[in-house]
DNA sequence: TCAGTTTTTTGAACGTCGTTCATTTTTCTC
DNA sequence: GAGAAAAATGAACGACGTTCAAAAAACTGA
């Protein structure tokens, strides 16, 4: 219903023109308010009347350029991850040791979630209703994460398959996740932000160090 | 308002005995119909009025032995924190090395998420609102969960500053968290169950390898 | 035992939510 | 410009968490 989108915007007057131009922009000045009211007081902040009169609309105008409320949280977490995305994006230099390379996108993240509390959360906190499955789109938003920890992994262990690789990226960007997820959550103790990013950077060396580690001294061998 | 419990159950007809013997009743029915609402359709499918029915009282009962729903949650999130510290229990043997140990827990966390994953997301996805801050009988039973971490960790890291260590088993414990949540996370790739296990024991391996590493070859030294 | 008092329980009612749809307004076609 | 087609509108709907005046139950002192 919505996912149609007039790409030709050439010469003048086509019909339909002004009427898709103006639902490309009151997509984005919904998405944009979506995005301000999640992150002023998270998903729970989001509500139908509020976005109505923040971008200028009727209420029932959200409904013809979106499915429901949870196809417009789907786009802000596109918008969200496609921020996060390029706030990872590394320096065009040489690229560094692959620990370091890691290291660096682990103090990213933490960052990016730290700065963006609220919709960093709410890309995780969210439930299609009903448990239906994310759009295809989206996971391949979800995917491009991943694959940024691809790279470095590579460097560091280049005799691991590729297969392996691919599940062991999303395993350490899970446990990176993890530490920030619960050292950012408030319904624990909290945590300064330099004791956290030193956690941050215990577990990424010691993950690091522990993948290449050859059998230097003693090996724990089980069965 | 719901804090003050009689203790006091001796003898007979003590004045209030009665009603302060079903208030308690109601109290763990409604947590009943609460636990099972959660496990059938997750948090969302918590309901006044289906509790109501379920627990066989009126709606507004429910607001005579809880604050709010919040309140329910937080006290149904205590059950479910029990049930899982109860199920990482270890045997009463002696204790198996501390990497093992460490691997036992993960996979019981493990388990336990995926055998109760409604309610195990429930802790974690639950915000209260307006973002008050989490009571402290709640904080004290989360904390008992890292506290399960420390003892095994103090073996692997004898060296380790007590403060250092509380930090880690919370870093860790975040790790395997992270492994796990996104892991059983449908809205990502669906891992199959031996994937899953094989990821999160390559992951405590690494740590406990790379915590333990003393600088054998090349130590990645940086300014 | 029972009238009077207090406490507890009740469910209709309130305000708010996401969503819909008959109506109005705008845009398009000839 | 008149008529047809499409889009925008906001009052209305059902469901939600929560409240509160009224009803029921429990307690107290004769």
């Amino acid at each position: 219903m919505n996912d149609v989108q007039k790409t030709e915007s050439d010469s003048v007057e086509r019909p339909g023109a002004k009427t898709s131009a103006r639902r490309a922009d009151l997509r984005a000045r919904l998405v944009a308010a979506g995005r301000a009211a999640i992150a002023e007081g998270g998903l729970q902040n989001l509500k139908a009347r509020d976005l109505a009169a923040a971008a200028g609309c009727a209420v029932g105008a959200i409904y013809n350029v979106f499915d429901d409320l949870d196809d417009l949280i789907l786009r802000i977490g596109a918008d969200t991850l496609a921020r996060l995305e390029h706030g990872l994006a590394g320096a065009p230099g040489p690229a560094p040791e692959p620990a370091e390379e890691l290291l660096r996108l682990s103090r990213g993240y933490l960052s990016f979630a730290r700065a963006n509390k609220a919709l960093w959360r709410a890309l995780f906190e969210h439930r299609l209703a009903g448990g239906r499955p994310a759009p295809a789109w989206y996971l391949e938003d979800q995917g491009r994460l991943f694959a940024l920890v691809e790279a470095p992994l590579a460097r560091l262990l280049p005799d691991e398959p590729a297969a392996s690789r691919v599940l062991l990226a999303r395993t350490l960007f899970s446990a990176v996740h993890g530490v920030v997820s619960l050292g950012l959550e408030e319904k624990l103790a909290p945590m300064s932000e330099a004791t956290l990013e030193g956690e941050l950077e215990r577990l990424v060396r010691a993950f690091a160090a522990g993948s290449t580690a050859r059998p230097c001294g003693e090996a724990s061998r089980k069965d």
